[in-house]
DNA sequence: GCTTGCGTACTTGTATACTAGTACGCGACA
DNA sequence: TGTCGCGTACTAGTATACAAGTACGCAAGC
Protein backbone atom coordinates (compact mmCIF):
# COMPACT_ATOMS: atom_id res chain seq x y z
CA UNK A 1 0.00 0.00 0.00
CA UNK A 2 1.31 3.57 -0.88
CA UNK A 3 0.23 5.08 2.18
CA UNK A 4 2.15 3.02 4.61
CA UNK A 5 5.08 4.09 2.43
CA UNK A 6 4.25 7.61 2.03
CA UNK A 7 2.98 8.67 5.64
CA UNK A 8 5.17 6.38 7.95
CA UNK A 9 8.02 7.67 9.20
CA UNK A 10 11.15 5.90 8.51
CA UNK A 11 12.02 3.40 11.17
CA UNK A 12 8.53 3.32 12.45
CA UNK A 13 6.65 0.49 12.75
CA UNK A 14 2.43 0.27 12.56
CA UNK A 15 2.54 -0.84 15.97
CA UNK A 16 5.04 2.05 16.89
CA UNK A 17 2.86 4.96 14.63
CA UNK A 18 -0.26 3.48 16.28
CA UNK A 19 0.99 3.31 19.96
CA UNK A 20 2.12 7.21 19.69
CA UNK A 21 -0.57 8.65 18.14
CA UNK A 22 -3.19 6.54 20.54
CA UNK A 23 -1.13 7.61 23.93
CA UNK A 24 -1.33 10.97 22.59
CA UNK A 25 -4.36 11.41 21.91
CA UNK A 26 -5.37 9.77 25.16
CA UNK A 27 -2.90 12.05 27.40
CA UNK A 28 -4.28 14.84 25.82
CA UNK A 29 -7.80 13.90 26.75
CA UNK A 30 -8.49 14.15 22.75
CA UNK A 31 -9.88 10.75 23.84
CA UNK A 32 -11.45 11.42 26.80
CA UNK A 33 -11.80 9.09 29.84
CA UNK A 34 -14.55 6.67 29.86
CA UNK A 35 -14.54 6.92 25.57
CA UNK A 36 -15.30 3.81 24.48
CA UNK A 37 -12.38 3.04 21.67
CA UNK A 38 -13.23 0.69 18.16
CA UNK A 39 -10.25 -1.19 17.20
CA UNK A 40 -11.76 -0.85 13.57
CA UNK A 41 -12.22 2.64 13.66
CA UNK A 42 -8.79 3.58 15.38
CA UNK A 43 -7.67 1.20 12.52
CA UNK A 44 -9.24 3.21 10.26
CA UNK A 45 -8.55 6.56 11.23
CA UNK A 46 -4.51 5.95 11.87
CA UNK A 47 -4.51 4.13 8.51
CA UNK A 48 -3.48 1.15 9.15
CA UNK A 49 -4.84 -2.44 10.01
CA UNK A 50 -6.38 -4.16 13.11
CA UNK A 51 -3.27 -5.96 14.30
CA UNK A 52 -0.83 -3.00 15.01
CA UNK A 53 -3.90 -0.75 16.93
CA UNK A 54 -4.32 -4.33 18.86
CA UNK A 55 -0.52 -4.29 19.96
CA UNK A 56 -1.15 -0.97 20.76
CA UNK A 57 -4.02 -1.37 22.79
CA UNK A 58 -2.51 -4.05 24.96
CA UNK A 59 0.75 -1.77 25.76
CA UNK A 60 -1.35 0.71 26.79
CA UNK A 61 -3.56 -2.02 28.57
CA UNK A 62 -0.32 -2.09 30.47
CA UNK A 63 0.03 1.47 31.16
CA UNK A 64 -3.65 1.73 32.29
CA UNK A 65 -4.50 3.46 29.85
CA UNK A 66 -7.15 1.47 28.48
CA UNK A 67 -9.26 -1.07 29.50
CA UNK A 68 -9.75 -3.96 27.44
CA UNK A 69 -12.88 -6.07 28.08
CA UNK A 70 -13.25 -9.10 26.22
CA UNK A 71 -15.92 -9.14 23.48
CA UNK A 72 -17.57 -6.11 25.20
CA UNK A 73 -15.16 -2.99 24.28
CA UNK A 74 -11.91 -1.28 24.87
CA UNK A 75 -11.82 1.68 26.84
CA UNK A 76 -10.07 4.88 27.89
CA UNK A 77 -9.86 4.64 31.58
CA UNK A 78 -11.25 7.32 34.07
CA UNK A 79 -8.39 8.90 36.00
CA UNK A 80 -7.87 6.62 38.82
CA UNK A 81 -6.48 8.08 42.09
CA UNK A 82 -5.61 4.58 42.73
CA UNK A 83 -3.45 4.17 39.84
CA UNK A 84 -1.96 7.50 39.90
CA UNK A 85 -0.52 6.25 43.63
CA UNK A 86 0.33 2.97 42.27
CA UNK A 87 2.52 5.12 39.32
CA UNK A 88 3.73 7.55 41.56
CA UNK A 89 5.23 4.46 44.18
CA UNK A 90 6.67 2.02 41.32
CA UNK A 91 8.16 5.91 39.90
CA UNK A 92 9.57 6.33 43.54
CA UNK A 93 10.84 3.06 44.22
CA UNK A 94 12.91 2.92 41.27
CA UNK A 95 14.70 6.36 41.17
CA UNK A 96 15.05 6.54 44.74
CA UNK A 97 16.70 3.12 44.61
CA UNK A 98 19.14 4.15 41.40
CA UNK A 99 19.84 7.96 42.85
CA UNK A 100 21.05 6.33 45.66
CA UNK A 101 23.93 3.91 43.48
CA UNK A 102 24.36 7.70 41.69
CA UNK A 103 25.31 9.80 44.45
CA UNK A 104 27.46 6.91 45.49
CA UNK A 105 29.04 6.48 41.93
CA UNK A 106 28.57 9.65 40.10
CA UNK A 107 32.13 10.41 38.01
CA UNK A 108 32.96 13.95 36.59
CA UNK A 109 32.20 13.81 33.51
CA UNK A 110 28.83 12.38 34.23
CA UNK A 111 28.25 15.39 36.30
CA UNK A 112 29.03 17.57 34.16
CA UNK A 113 26.18 15.92 31.97
CA UNK A 114 23.53 16.88 35.19
CA UNK A 115 25.17 20.36 35.14
CA UNK A 116 24.45 20.91 31.08
CA UNK A 117 21.19 19.41 31.05
CA UNK A 118 20.48 22.21 34.46
CA UNK A 119 21.48 24.90 32.43
CA UNK A 120 19.67 24.23 28.90
CA UNK A 121 16.60 24.03 31.79
CA UNK A 122 17.58 27.47 32.90
CA UNK A 123 17.65 28.58 29.13
CA UNK A 124 14.24 26.51 28.39
CA UNK A 125 12.80 28.56 31.71
CA UNK A 126 13.87 31.92 30.65
CA UNK A 127 12.70 31.38 26.45
CA UNK A 128 9.44 30.11 28.17
CA UNK A 129 9.87 26.93 25.85
CA UNK A 130 7.73 24.48 27.62
CA UNK A 131 8.56 21.80 25.37
CA UNK A 132 12.25 21.97 26.01
CA UNK A 133 11.90 21.82 29.54
CA UNK A 134 9.73 19.11 29.42
CA UNK A 135 12.00 16.73 27.19
CA UNK A 136 15.27 17.89 29.42
CA UNK A 137 12.66 16.89 32.17
CA UNK A 138 12.28 13.83 31.08
CA UNK A 139 16.34 13.62 30.03
CA UNK A 140 17.23 14.51 33.75
CA UNK A 141 15.84 11.78 35.37
CA UNK A 142 16.75 9.49 32.47
CA UNK A 143 20.21 10.06 33.31
CA UNK A 144 20.35 9.79 36.81
CA UNK A 145 18.60 6.46 36.45
CA UNK A 146 21.42 5.63 33.93
CA UNK A 147 23.82 6.60 36.65
CA UNK A 148 22.90 3.83 38.49
CA UNK A 149 23.69 1.23 36.29
CA UNK A 150 20.18 0.10 36.14
CA UNK A 151 18.95 0.89 32.40
CA UNK A 152 15.78 -1.04 33.46
CA UNK A 153 15.38 1.54 36.01
CA UNK A 154 14.29 4.38 33.76
CA UNK A 155 12.56 1.86 31.78
CA UNK A 156 10.17 0.82 34.10
CA UNK A 157 9.82 4.62 35.52
CA UNK A 158 9.00 5.35 32.29
CA UNK A 159 5.78 3.43 31.51
CA UNK A 160 4.38 5.10 34.65
CA UNK A 161 4.44 8.39 32.86
CA UNK A 162 1.13 7.92 31.06
CA UNK A 163 -0.89 8.52 34.46
CA UNK A 164 1.36 10.86 35.53
CA UNK A 165 1.65 12.98 32.19
CA UNK A 166 -2.05 12.77 32.21
CA UNK A 167 -2.23 15.14 34.82
CA UNK A 168 0.66 16.92 34.11
CA UNK A 169 -0.93 18.07 30.80
CA UNK A 170 -4.75 18.73 32.60
CA UNK A 171 -3.34 20.95 35.33
CA UNK A 172 -2.74 24.55 34.25
CA UNK A 173 0.50 26.07 33.58
CA UNK A 174 0.72 27.97 36.72
CA UNK A 175 3.11 31.17 36.80
CA UNK A 176 6.55 29.63 38.39
CA UNK A 177 6.01 26.43 37.85
CA UNK A 178 9.10 25.52 36.21
CA UNK A 179 10.88 27.73 38.43
CA UNK A 180 9.94 25.61 41.10
CA UNK A 181 11.00 22.41 39.19
CA UNK A 182 14.40 23.59 37.90
CA UNK A 183 15.38 25.17 42.03
CA UNK A 184 14.01 21.19 42.67
CA UNK A 185 16.12 19.90 40.19
CA UNK A 186 19.27 21.65 40.99
CA UNK A 187 18.65 20.00 44.36
CA UNK A 188 18.58 16.85 43.82
CA UNK A 189 21.44 17.62 41.36
CA UNK A 190 23.15 19.33 44.26
CA UNK A 191 23.11 16.30 46.67
CA UNK A 192 24.26 13.93 43.90
CA UNK A 193 27.55 15.82 43.08
CA UNK A 194 27.80 16.33 46.39
CA UNK A 195 27.74 12.74 46.98
CA UNK A 196 25.11 12.80 49.54
CA UNK A 197 22.92 9.49 48.83
CA UNK A 198 20.18 10.62 52.09
CA UNK A 199 19.90 14.41 50.82
CA UNK A 200 19.21 13.25 47.20
CA UNK A 201 16.88 10.94 48.09
CA UNK A 202 14.86 13.45 50.51
CA UNK A 203 15.57 16.04 47.54
CA UNK A 204 13.90 13.32 44.82
CA UNK A 205 11.11 12.28 47.02
CA UNK A 206 9.85 15.90 47.77
CA UNK A 207 10.28 16.60 44.12
CA UNK A 208 7.93 13.66 42.73
CA UNK A 209 5.30 14.88 44.91
CA UNK A 210 4.59 17.84 43.63
CA UNK A 211 3.27 16.18 40.53
CA UNK A 212 -0.03 14.82 43.14
CA UNK A 213 -0.85 17.98 44.60
CA UNK A 214 -2.54 19.48 40.93
CA UNK A 215 -5.04 16.33 41.28
CA UNK A 216 -7.78 17.94 43.58
CA UNK A 217 -7.57 21.02 41.20
CA UNK A 218 -7.90 18.76 38.37
CA UNK A 219 -10.82 17.01 39.87
CA UNK A 220 -12.72 20.26 40.26
CA UNK A 221 -12.07 21.07 37.18
CA UNK A 222 -12.89 18.04 35.50
CA UNK A 223 -14.84 15.84 37.70
CA UNK A 224 -16.35 13.91 34.37
CA UNK A 225 -12.54 12.39 34.18
CA UNK A 226 -13.33 10.50 37.03
CA UNK A 227 -15.03 7.83 37.66
CA UNK A 228 -17.64 8.86 40.24
CA UNK A 229 -18.57 11.90 38.51
CA UNK B 1 -12.15 -26.22 15.80
CA UNK B 2 -13.14 -29.00 18.43
CA UNK B 3 -9.36 -29.06 19.57
CA UNK B 4 -9.70 -25.53 21.06
CA UNK B 5 -12.48 -26.67 23.05
CA UNK B 6 -11.08 -29.79 24.54
CA UNK B 7 -7.59 -28.92 25.28
CA UNK B 8 -7.71 -25.65 26.46
CA UNK B 9 -8.68 -25.03 30.19
CA UNK B 10 -11.83 -23.76 31.20
CA UNK B 11 -11.08 -19.34 31.28
CA UNK B 12 -8.09 -19.71 29.61
CA UNK B 13 -7.24 -17.70 26.38
CA UNK B 14 -5.26 -19.41 23.46
CA UNK B 15 -2.79 -16.43 24.43
CA UNK B 16 -2.70 -17.62 27.98
CA UNK B 17 -1.95 -21.03 27.45
CA UNK B 18 0.52 -19.71 25.04
CA UNK B 19 2.38 -17.85 27.71
CA UNK B 20 2.32 -20.53 30.73
CA UNK B 21 3.48 -23.15 28.16
CA UNK B 22 6.32 -21.10 26.34
CA UNK B 23 7.24 -19.31 30.33
CA UNK B 24 7.63 -23.14 31.23
CA UNK B 25 9.54 -24.33 29.05
CA UNK B 26 12.49 -21.27 28.80
CA UNK B 27 12.30 -20.79 32.35
CA UNK B 28 12.64 -25.03 32.74
CA UNK B 29 15.63 -24.81 30.37
CA UNK B 30 13.57 -27.59 27.89
CA UNK B 31 14.12 -24.10 25.52
CA UNK B 32 17.82 -24.06 26.16
CA UNK B 33 18.76 -19.86 25.58
CA UNK B 34 20.14 -19.58 22.42
CA UNK B 35 17.35 -21.74 20.66
CA UNK B 36 15.84 -20.15 17.64
CA UNK B 37 11.90 -19.87 17.72
CA UNK B 38 9.41 -20.42 14.96
CA UNK B 39 6.33 -18.78 15.68
CA UNK B 40 4.86 -21.12 12.82
CA UNK B 41 6.24 -24.22 14.70
CA UNK B 42 5.51 -23.36 18.02
CA UNK B 43 2.03 -22.29 16.94
CA UNK B 44 1.74 -25.92 15.44
CA UNK B 45 2.94 -27.25 18.48
CA UNK B 46 0.88 -25.55 21.12
CA UNK B 47 -1.99 -26.28 18.67
CA UNK B 48 -3.64 -22.27 18.53
CA UNK B 49 -2.86 -19.81 15.57
CA UNK B 50 0.28 -17.69 15.34
CA UNK B 51 -1.44 -14.46 16.78
CA UNK B 52 -1.75 -15.65 20.18
CA UNK B 53 1.79 -16.64 19.93
CA UNK B 54 3.28 -13.88 19.26
CA UNK B 55 1.26 -12.05 21.81
CA UNK B 56 2.48 -14.92 24.49
CA UNK B 57 5.90 -13.57 22.89
CA UNK B 58 5.50 -10.47 23.16
CA UNK B 59 4.99 -10.56 26.74
CA UNK B 60 8.11 -12.98 27.44
CA UNK B 61 10.12 -10.03 25.17
CA UNK B 62 8.33 -7.56 28.05
CA UNK B 63 10.55 -10.16 30.80
CA UNK B 64 13.43 -10.81 28.31
CA UNK B 65 13.38 -13.79 28.44
CA UNK B 66 12.92 -14.15 24.55
CA UNK B 67 14.62 -11.31 21.95
CA UNK B 68 12.23 -11.18 18.68
CA UNK B 69 14.53 -9.19 15.59
CA UNK B 70 12.40 -8.42 12.88
CA UNK B 71 12.62 -10.21 9.73
CA UNK B 72 15.30 -12.34 10.96
CA UNK B 73 14.16 -14.76 14.36
CA UNK B 74 12.78 -14.75 17.66
CA UNK B 75 15.60 -16.17 20.00
CA UNK B 76 15.46 -17.46 23.71
CA UNK B 77 17.38 -14.92 25.66
CA UNK B 78 21.12 -15.99 27.05
CA UNK B 79 21.37 -15.79 30.57
CA UNK B 80 22.71 -12.52 31.29
CA UNK B 81 24.08 -11.31 34.63
CA UNK B 82 22.76 -7.22 33.66
CA UNK B 83 19.72 -8.59 33.07
CA UNK B 84 19.02 -10.86 36.61
CA UNK B 85 21.02 -7.54 38.16
CA UNK B 86 18.04 -5.17 36.72
CA UNK B 87 15.56 -8.17 37.76
CA UNK B 88 17.01 -8.07 41.27
CA UNK B 89 17.30 -4.07 41.44
CA UNK B 90 13.74 -3.93 40.54
CA UNK B 91 12.19 -6.57 42.68
CA UNK B 92 14.31 -5.22 45.93
CA UNK B 93 13.27 -1.71 44.78
CA UNK B 94 9.75 -2.56 45.07
CA UNK B 95 9.65 -5.14 48.06
CA UNK B 96 11.23 -3.09 50.07
CA UNK B 97 9.50 0.44 49.69
CA UNK B 98 6.30 -2.17 49.93
CA UNK B 99 7.97 -3.69 53.26
CA UNK B 100 8.57 -0.29 54.31
CA UNK B 101 4.32 0.60 54.50
CA UNK B 102 3.50 -3.16 55.46
CA UNK B 103 5.78 -2.71 58.73
CA UNK B 104 4.30 0.51 59.65
CA UNK B 105 0.41 -0.73 58.65
CA UNK B 106 0.21 -4.23 59.09
CA UNK B 107 -3.17 -5.15 61.17
CA UNK B 108 -3.31 -8.35 63.26
CA UNK B 109 -5.08 -10.12 60.80
CA UNK B 110 -2.86 -9.77 58.49
CA UNK B 111 -0.03 -10.50 60.07
CA UNK B 112 -2.09 -13.43 61.52
CA UNK B 113 -2.23 -14.51 57.83
CA UNK B 114 1.74 -14.23 57.37
CA UNK B 115 2.05 -16.59 60.32
CA UNK B 116 -0.12 -19.27 58.68
CA UNK B 117 1.68 -19.07 55.70
CA UNK B 118 4.72 -19.30 57.68
CA UNK B 119 3.48 -22.78 59.54
CA UNK B 120 2.54 -24.14 56.23
CA UNK B 121 6.05 -23.58 54.55
CA UNK B 122 7.23 -25.10 58.01
CA UNK B 123 5.06 -28.15 57.10
CA UNK B 124 6.42 -28.18 53.02
CA UNK B 125 9.55 -28.22 54.52
CA UNK B 126 9.29 -30.77 56.81
CA UNK B 127 7.57 -33.27 53.98
CA UNK B 128 10.09 -31.72 51.31
CA UNK B 129 7.49 -30.60 49.16
CA UNK B 130 9.07 -28.42 46.87
CA UNK B 131 5.92 -27.47 44.93
CA UNK B 132 4.22 -26.42 47.54
CA UNK B 133 7.03 -24.51 49.02
CA UNK B 134 7.72 -22.55 46.25
CA UNK B 135 4.44 -21.21 46.11
CA UNK B 136 3.90 -20.40 49.30
CA UNK B 137 7.15 -18.15 48.75
CA UNK B 138 5.71 -16.73 46.12
CA UNK B 139 2.41 -16.21 48.37
CA UNK B 140 4.70 -14.82 51.31
CA UNK B 141 6.10 -11.98 48.58
CA UNK B 142 2.77 -11.06 47.37
CA UNK B 143 1.46 -10.71 51.06
CA UNK B 144 3.92 -8.97 51.97
CA UNK B 145 3.39 -6.26 48.58
CA UNK B 146 -0.11 -6.20 48.79
CA UNK B 147 -0.42 -5.02 52.58
CA UNK B 148 1.51 -1.83 50.99
CA UNK B 149 -1.85 -1.54 49.77
CA UNK B 150 -0.16 -0.81 46.23
CA UNK B 151 -0.74 -4.10 44.42
CA UNK B 152 0.97 -2.79 41.31
CA UNK B 153 4.41 -3.65 43.55
CA UNK B 154 3.56 -7.20 43.42
CA UNK B 155 2.53 -7.33 39.95
CA UNK B 156 5.74 -6.00 38.56
CA UNK B 157 7.71 -7.48 41.02
CA UNK B 158 6.32 -10.89 39.64
CA UNK B 159 7.11 -10.00 35.66
CA UNK B 160 11.20 -10.08 37.22
CA UNK B 161 10.72 -13.73 38.01
CA UNK B 162 11.43 -15.57 34.99
CA UNK B 163 15.23 -14.27 35.14
CA UNK B 164 15.30 -15.24 38.74
CA UNK B 165 13.05 -18.44 38.20
CA UNK B 166 15.68 -19.53 35.58
CA UNK B 167 18.11 -19.46 37.78
CA UNK B 168 16.27 -20.81 40.69
CA UNK B 169 15.69 -23.69 38.68
CA UNK B 170 18.95 -24.32 37.65
CA UNK B 171 20.88 -23.76 40.51
CA UNK B 172 20.66 -27.96 42.19
CA UNK B 173 18.59 -28.12 45.20
CA UNK B 174 21.12 -27.93 47.90
CA UNK B 175 21.01 -29.38 51.25
CA UNK B 176 19.25 -27.09 53.74
CA UNK B 177 18.06 -24.72 51.39
CA UNK B 178 14.90 -24.36 52.08
CA UNK B 179 15.07 -24.43 55.60
CA UNK B 180 17.54 -21.46 55.26
CA UNK B 181 14.58 -19.57 53.37
CA UNK B 182 12.07 -20.72 55.86
CA UNK B 183 14.29 -18.93 58.76
CA UNK B 184 14.97 -15.75 56.29
CA UNK B 185 11.03 -15.35 55.74
CA UNK B 186 10.76 -15.71 59.57
CA UNK B 187 13.18 -12.94 59.82
CA UNK B 188 11.49 -10.80 57.77
CA UNK B 189 7.96 -11.76 58.90
CA UNK B 190 9.14 -10.83 62.47
CA UNK B 191 10.34 -7.33 62.01
CA UNK B 192 7.16 -6.50 60.23
CA UNK B 193 5.39 -8.00 62.84
CA UNK B 194 7.39 -6.05 65.41
CA UNK B 195 6.51 -2.79 63.31
CA UNK B 196 10.25 -2.43 63.07
CA UNK B 197 10.67 -0.95 58.97
CA UNK B 198 14.31 -0.41 59.54
CA UNK B 199 15.13 -4.43 60.35
CA UNK B 200 12.29 -5.43 58.20
CA UNK B 201 14.32 -3.72 54.85
CA UNK B 202 17.53 -5.21 55.85
CA UNK B 203 16.70 -8.57 56.41
CA UNK B 204 13.99 -8.90 52.93
CA UNK B 205 17.65 -7.36 51.24
CA UNK B 206 19.44 -9.68 52.55
CA UNK B 207 16.79 -12.43 51.79
CA UNK B 208 16.68 -11.14 48.22
CA UNK B 209 20.19 -11.51 47.60
CA UNK B 210 20.27 -15.01 47.92
CA UNK B 211 19.21 -16.34 44.94
CA UNK B 212 22.12 -14.23 43.11
CA UNK B 213 24.73 -16.79 45.29
CA UNK B 214 23.77 -19.15 43.11
CA UNK B 215 24.70 -17.63 39.68
CA UNK B 216 28.63 -18.94 39.31
CA UNK B 217 27.56 -22.52 40.26
CA UNK B 218 25.34 -22.25 37.44
CA UNK B 219 27.82 -20.77 34.54
CA UNK B 220 30.60 -23.68 35.85
CA UNK B 221 27.63 -26.10 35.64
CA UNK B 222 25.59 -24.89 32.04
CA UNK B 223 28.53 -22.29 30.21
CA UNK B 224 26.66 -22.43 27.47
CA UNK B 225 23.92 -21.47 28.69
CA UNK B 226 25.66 -17.70 28.90
CA UNK B 227 26.66 -15.38 26.32
CA UNK B 228 29.95 -15.79 25.84
CA UNK B 229 30.82 -19.38 25.92
C1' DG C 1 40.16 -22.95 -5.34
C1' DC C 2 37.89 -18.66 -4.38
C1' DT C 3 34.56 -15.16 -5.02
C1' DT C 4 30.39 -13.31 -6.54
C1' DG C 5 25.52 -13.24 -7.44
C1' DC C 6 21.17 -15.00 -7.59
C1' DG C 7 17.34 -17.99 -6.03
C1' DT C 8 15.03 -20.33 -2.48
C1' DA C 9 13.32 -20.98 1.92
C1' DC C 10 12.83 -19.25 5.76
C1' DT C 11 11.68 -15.08 9.21
C1' DT C 12 8.54 -11.40 11.41
C1' DG C 13 5.14 -7.62 10.31
C1' DT C 14 0.77 -6.49 8.55
C1' DA C 15 -3.80 -7.13 6.57
C1' DT C 16 -7.99 -9.54 6.37
C1' DA C 17 -11.51 -13.27 7.23
C1' DC C 18 -13.92 -15.74 10.52
C1' DT C 19 -15.74 -17.13 15.39
C1' DA C 20 -17.89 -16.53 19.70
C1' DG C 21 -20.18 -13.60 22.68
C1' DT C 22 -22.39 -9.22 24.56
C1' DA C 23 -25.60 -5.11 24.45
C1' DC C 24 -29.58 -3.10 23.09
C1' DG C 25 -33.62 -1.86 20.66
C1' DC C 26 -37.85 -3.27 18.73
C1' DG C 27 -41.88 -5.89 18.41
C1' DA C 28 -45.07 -9.21 20.25
C1' DC C 29 -47.70 -10.43 24.04
C1' DA C 30 -49.82 -10.21 28.73
C1' DT D 1 -48.79 0.21 29.61
C1' DG D 2 -45.34 -2.83 30.95
C1' DT D 3 -42.46 -6.94 30.15
C1' DC D 4 -40.34 -10.54 27.90
C1' DG D 5 -37.71 -12.45 23.98
C1' DC D 6 -35.48 -12.49 19.88
C1' DG D 7 -32.71 -10.36 16.16
C1' DT D 8 -29.30 -7.21 14.73
C1' DA D 9 -25.16 -4.85 15.07
C1' DC D 10 -21.61 -4.34 17.33
C1' DT D 11 -17.25 -6.20 20.27
C1' DA D 12 -12.55 -8.65 20.95
C1' DG D 13 -10.23 -13.19 20.10
C1' DT D 14 -8.43 -16.15 16.82
C1' DA D 15 -7.09 -18.00 12.31
C1' DT D 16 -5.18 -17.36 7.96
C1' DA D 17 -3.31 -14.90 3.82
C1' DC D 18 -0.06 -11.74 2.06
C1' DA D 19 4.11 -8.50 2.07
C1' DA D 20 8.80 -7.25 3.03
C1' DG D 21 13.21 -8.60 4.25
C1' DT D 22 17.18 -11.71 5.75
C1' DA D 23 20.27 -15.86 5.55
C1' DC D 24 22.31 -19.29 3.12
C1' DG D 25 23.52 -22.61 -0.31
C1' DC D 26 24.66 -23.49 -4.89
C1' DA D 27 26.21 -22.54 -9.33
C1' DA D 28 28.75 -19.84 -12.53
C1' DG D 29 32.70 -17.22 -13.57
C1' DC D 30 37.42 -15.63 -12.53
Amino acid sequence: MRSTFRERSLGTSARDQAYVALRKAIVGAELEPGRRLSENQLAELIGVSRTPVRDALARLRDERLVAIVPQLGTFVTYIDEEAIADAHFVREALEVSAIRIAARDAGVDQLRDLHENLEAQERAVADDDAASFARLDDDLHRQLCDLSGREVAWRLSERTRGQLDRVRLLSLPEAGYRGQMLAEHRAVVGAVAGHDAVAAERELRSHQRMVLSSLPAIRDAHPEYFQED
